[in-house]
DNA sequence: GATGAATGAGATTTCATTCAT
DNA sequence: AATGAATGAAATCTCATTCAT
């Protein structure tokens, strides 16, 4: 929606927007096709069947089924940074802000479960999708920099490594989507709020039990 | 090697020999393959070209091609829970058994790079690989019980929910994994090492600075 | 041809027309193919190819090279039993009905001696072509009732299992069509002429010189 | 047995008596192979472990799949014409011995169903079987002569052409015969005796009932 | 925009046959 | 004689993509 102003609208009439919403019909289907059966084993025809269209359309507004996956990562990674920067710029202390960006990531599986499921099962790994390479990195950059400033702060400990720190974060994040994804972790609400606090808890303060907490 | 004394030999003659050698030789060929083009994009001819076998052998010893990945996993998987059943038995303290699991995994990628790439991007995620699920959770298993040894030992704090606790544990691990088979994340000596360091660190001690540290 | 008529047409365009058109193309060369090489030993390429299309439109149309098999059988078949159906409800005594039932078959050969040789060789007696078990048993059946009428009407012989007589009738056709099919008896149109004869006057008549007759 | 007596034996030693046992297995492995799966899509592996022996074997004894075929039809066709000529050289009238020919056809059926599986429905229609053709062939020449033989003496009716009678008859016999194979009509002791005496009745009475006989 | 017929490169898998042991 | 590992031609079928309508 906030993105469609940004699109170029040929006229606004009919015409244009019924063709926008069919792209996004198609994206959506591909979403959900992709996640129940992966991307390798996804046919385009599939997907045209999901959008309830011919399949001959999707080429109209992709150029292949590689375009699709990576159309899909992009429009919504592209939010997902967004709401990465907002949380940057706030006025927070570091370990909230690390908190937020928890937050951010774990509750989009309750908003979109295949989206989640797409990102962390065939985007994340797969070496051949050229442009999410920097995109992805943009996500791990903001984590470091929070740590960073924490560490400026003297709130986090100034010896630790905050790039290596930031991907300890961030695989903490997608290990618990991942068992969510794959179904070997529960993922009610409770269990979604506990994972949030457990993360944060861990990476903050660690496993070990300091001599004045006990 | 160590697994050629455990075989069953059918015959004490060469011809059995060198038809396990040959089922080595295409598992080898397999790994590096789909290490270097992804599963789904590398064809059965590869693998055999690779090996240097006619491709109609491939199916002498395996049924499929997702017969050769299953394997791959099984066979490599199985011998990592060995080696992590051996530190889990060790009369360690919790956190250098900790220590113990990271090494293990991060080191692997120094031996082999081509088998952790196949293991971090094909199977981990691939909800189709049947065998693995029990598999790989037998090796969150392993590491939680570690944690709940310390919690139990009153190292770790008991009020951490020891489950997801290893799942970040494996998820920081994997992570890293990913930045050096993806080329994201620099890889030598060194950074092992320091990778080493940081992920028990991070995880034990938390980012935090506590007062007395300081 | 009369097919036409009956069968639906999804929209009065061109479009439709064309692609039933396609579909009869494959179908004729399938049995041209099959009639020279037998269906095993035919190829899909092969099919394709006479027909002037590319082997992947066949998939469009059947889903296996078995069910094009399968579809040449029925369409054809469906259309004999729709001639012997005609025969039987017309008001001949029963053992012109025979020599109508019998000059149907026979002058097949003539119209489509690849259909036949299709029929004859590859149909017949293959135990995996389900729909056709059934379709087949009704052809035998209009001739068991044809020479039950005969019984009942006192022409034919009630002591005789009608059953049995069909199996008959039909293995004389059978036969003798498999010899043209093979080569191994003269096809010619007198010989056409005098098989019909020879079927009806044997089965009929028998051999046996009665003694009034001489 | 009768048969090996033929055959060239090497050394009367248990090596070749061995060795003749043996190919003899497969050869009977084979028909039970063919008939249970077709011979196109009986592999030469089913035969050897049907037959308990390395398939490698198959071929010290036969030169390819297709000849065990072969070699199934001749061996056996060849016994039967045997049969045959005994019969057409007994001193019987001709429709004795016709009953004969047909006795010794269908009770084949009863002896070794899977033989006649075979023979009825792969050899009697495939092209590709060249040594068949001449063998066929004079089965029916032997119907031929001996309904010939019967115009000659008077009994059977000189007009009727002998050889499109001598396939009627055969035609009769395999079809009926197919029936059994394909379970479409019941075999049991009973309706083979009576399929016996139908066809002889039809063939040589006729379906018509003559004034005189009514 | 929209359809779906048509294409054809390409992938997996099968299996008859060979041959070293 | 006997085995079964090894070969590789060949076949079916899939499916992304194009394009005429």
């Amino acid at each position: 929606m906030t993105d469609r102003s940004i699109v170029h609208e040929p006229a606004p009439g009919e015409r244009a927007a019924g063709a926008e919403e069919k792209r996004q019909l198609i994206l959506a289907a591909a979403v959900r096709v992709f996640a129940r059966r992966g991307f390798h084993t996804s046919r385009v025809g599939d997907i045209a069947e999901e959008a309830g269209v011919a399949h001959g359309l999707l080429y109209h507004y992709f150029s292949s089924k590689d375009e699709v996956l990576e159309t899909v990562f992009r429009e919504n990674w592209r939010q997902l940074l967004e709401r990465f920067a907002a949380v940057e710029e706030s006025a927070e202390p570091a370990d909230l802000k690390l908190l937020g960006l928890v937050k951010i990531l774990l509750r989009t599986w309750r908003n979109d479960p295949d989206l989640v499921t797409v990102m962390v099962r065939e985007v994340g790994r797969s070496p051949h999708l050229a442009s999410q390479v920097d995109d992805i990195g943009r996500g791990f950059e903001v984590i470091q920099r929070v740590i960073e400033q924490g560490q400026a702060e003297g709130v986090f400990r100034a010896e630790l490594d905050a790039r290596l720190a930031s991907w300890i974060v961030y695989g903490s994040l997608e290990e618990i989507l991942t068992g969510w994804v794959m179904g070997r972790l529960p993922d009610g609400d409770e269990e979604v709020a506990r994972a949030e606090r457990t993360i944060v808890d861990v990476v903050c303060g660690g496993l070990v039990r300091t001599t004045l907490a006990a």
